[in-house]
RNA sequence: CGGGGUGUAGCGUAGCCCGGUUAGCGCGUCUGCUUUGGGAGCAGAAGGUCGCAGGUUCGAAUCCUGCCACCCCGACCA
């Protein structure tokens, strides 16, 4: 048990917020809701960043990169967009600052008004699509399939580290199309992408779906989702992929010659993930001692612990298995720290989420073995060091595998069908997680749903199965069951 | 923006009601020695504008006034 850590029996809230901080991911900032991304935390974004990247890359995208400064006139070319985001922007007045008559202190100067003043991008749809105008004019320059990676500022009321902070980092890809039917496809490309990602790195189980009007992005025609669970039964939308439609083209006069000679609008997509992601890491697989951190996300995979005493045999045979398992591409760190004892540095490394720790003393050196501890499960076995690295590899893989599986098992037991009102509430108080249930379609209904026990519809899954049903708030019939839960 | 709370060393805190030694303790840090297979022991040391500004008083961390910051709970949101 973690001495720093509050258990999540006791404040699954404040767990989460210990961890963040004892783990070194992040800390508080100087900026009130804006936060320090820590190396630690910044390593495991990295690799996040850069296996998204590859995946971008290989479905064809490219990189580019837009201003941080939106002209506050485009924001309101696009009606719905500006009324998703205008209470949340920051907005620039002035460009000089300049030295107080009383001296005391720097001031704005107010002979520096901007003409015109400038939002901080909230995200980037309006000075995308004012550029593309220029970018396009033939079907000849479609598709264009363009990410940017990013900071963006919403300003929040309340925050939280990583989950909502009042800026943050993602990436934001943003598509121009000739046909509606490519667009359409891009989108469910992109959250393929983006499940693919969650489970197969983040080892978490994702539901595909998409929001109904209510939850839906402003400005999009469709918004689809990926859905997580977290260890407290509450939901976190993990990524997003929009269709557009031809709001923006035509918000911003984006048009382009067919084949035929004729003048159509483009046809539109964008699509994020951000740092919000660290969040939904931390809180799918972590426990009351640390991190878990699935293999191939951890910064370090493999951390080496001699047990000291002056042996340098210890030494020489931690740097070959070091070397070994760099051979087969593994992150590994060996400890050659002598101040700390043993049993600080293993509690240590599991709050750090390193998935394997290997042991080494003098009673390995008398065997040739060496304990080999998994992160996940904390076992402790004793593994001949002849063939470890290969050893090692495979345990690897079988531990991303694991994590994956146990968020999957959590996921489905906290998955219940309901049929009536009193089921939904019981299950919504008690259990929590996703409930699968009837609903009539209607704004109304949903929000009379979030207004009366705070759960709202996370997705209509992609895969939802035609089902005659009744409502379960208002009896009216329904199509398919929807996905309900409270949500961060 | 409403309601509540907290500001004392890097971190966590005692003291505040009821003003009065040099503001105490734990963790961490530094030095030395002994240790090292699950968060080491002993000895010594350094480290403080008690959130800020006024006021009351012989005397303020403590009482009064104002301000600031942050946290928690609501409304809003990825």
């Amino acid at each position: 048990m973690s001495k720093e850590i509050t258990p999540r029996s006791d404040d699954y809230s404040q767990w989460y917020i210990d961890l963040v901080r004892k783990a070194g991911l992040a800390d508080y900032s100087a900026v009130k809701g804006c936060m320090v991304i820590k190396p630690y935390g910044f390593g495991i974004w990295e690799n996040m960043r850069d296996a998204l990247d590859r995946m971008f890359k290989d479905t064809g995208h490219v990189n580019a990169y837009f201003p941080l400064f939106i002209p506050k006139s485009f924001l309101s070319k696009e009606a719905a967009h500006i009324e998703g985001f205008a209470k949340e922007c920051a907005v620039v007045t002035h460009y000089r600052l300049k030295n107080a008559e009383d001296g005391s202190g720097v001031i704005v100067d107010p002979d520096a008004k901007l003409e015109e003043e400038l939002i901080v991008r909230p995200t980037s749809e309006t000075i995308i699509w004012n550029t593309y105008r220029d970018w396009i004019q033939s079907y000849r320059d479609l598709p264009l399939l363009i990410n940017q990676w990013a900071n963006v500022v919403r300003w929040e009321m309340r925050t939280r580290l990583f989950l909502r902070t009042a800026e943050f980092l993602w990436q934001e890809g943003h598509t121009a199309h000739a046909s509606k039917e490519e667009a359409e496809q891009e989108a469910r490309t992109m959250l393929d992408v983006y499940a693919d990602f969650a489970e197969n790195w983040m080892a978490l189980p994702v539901i595909k779906g998409v929001k109904t009007e209510n939850e839906r992005f402003a400005g999009a025609v469709d918004t689809y989702c990926i859905e997580a669970l977290m260890q407290d039964g509450w939901a976190l939308q993990a990524g997003t992929s929009h269709f557009l439609g031809q709001n923006f083209a035509k918000a911003f006069d984006v048009q382009f010659s067919t084949k035929d000679n004729t003048l159509e609008y483009v046809w539109a997509t964008s699509w994020g993930v951000s740092t919000r992601l660290m969040g939904a890491l931390v809180m799918a697989h972590s426990d009351d001692e640390g991190l878990v951190l699935p293999p191939r996300l951890a910064p370090t995979q493999v951390v080496i612990v001699p047990i000291p005493k002056p042996l340098p045999e210890l030494e020489d045979i931690a740097q070959k298995i070091a070397s070994d398992l760099k051979g087969l591409g593994i992150r590994v760190k060996i400890d050659t720290d002598d101040q700390n004892r043993p049993g600080y540095k293993f509690a240590e490394y599991e709050k750090l989420g390193i998935p394997v720790r290997l042991g080494l003393g003098k009673r390995d050196l008398e065997n040739g073995t060496i304990e080999v501890a998994r992160r996940d499960t904390k076992e402790k076995s004793s593994v001949a060091i002849d063939g470890i690295a290969q050893h090692i590899a495979g345990l690897l893989d079988e531990i991303q595998q694991n994590m994956f599986n146990r968020a999957l098992a959590f996921r489905n037991e906290h998955t219940t069908s309901v049929d009536t009102w009193d089921e939904f509430v019981h299950v919504l108080e008690t259990k929590r997680g996703f409930i699968s249930a009837h609903w009539d379609g209607t704004s109304e209904t949903e929000t009379a749903i979030k207004e009366q026990t705070k759960a709202t519809i996370r997705c209509i899954p992609l895969d939802a199965v035609e089902e005659d049903g009744a409502c379960i708030l208002t009896g009216k019939p329904s199509k398919r069951r929807v996905l309900f839960a409270r949500a961060y």
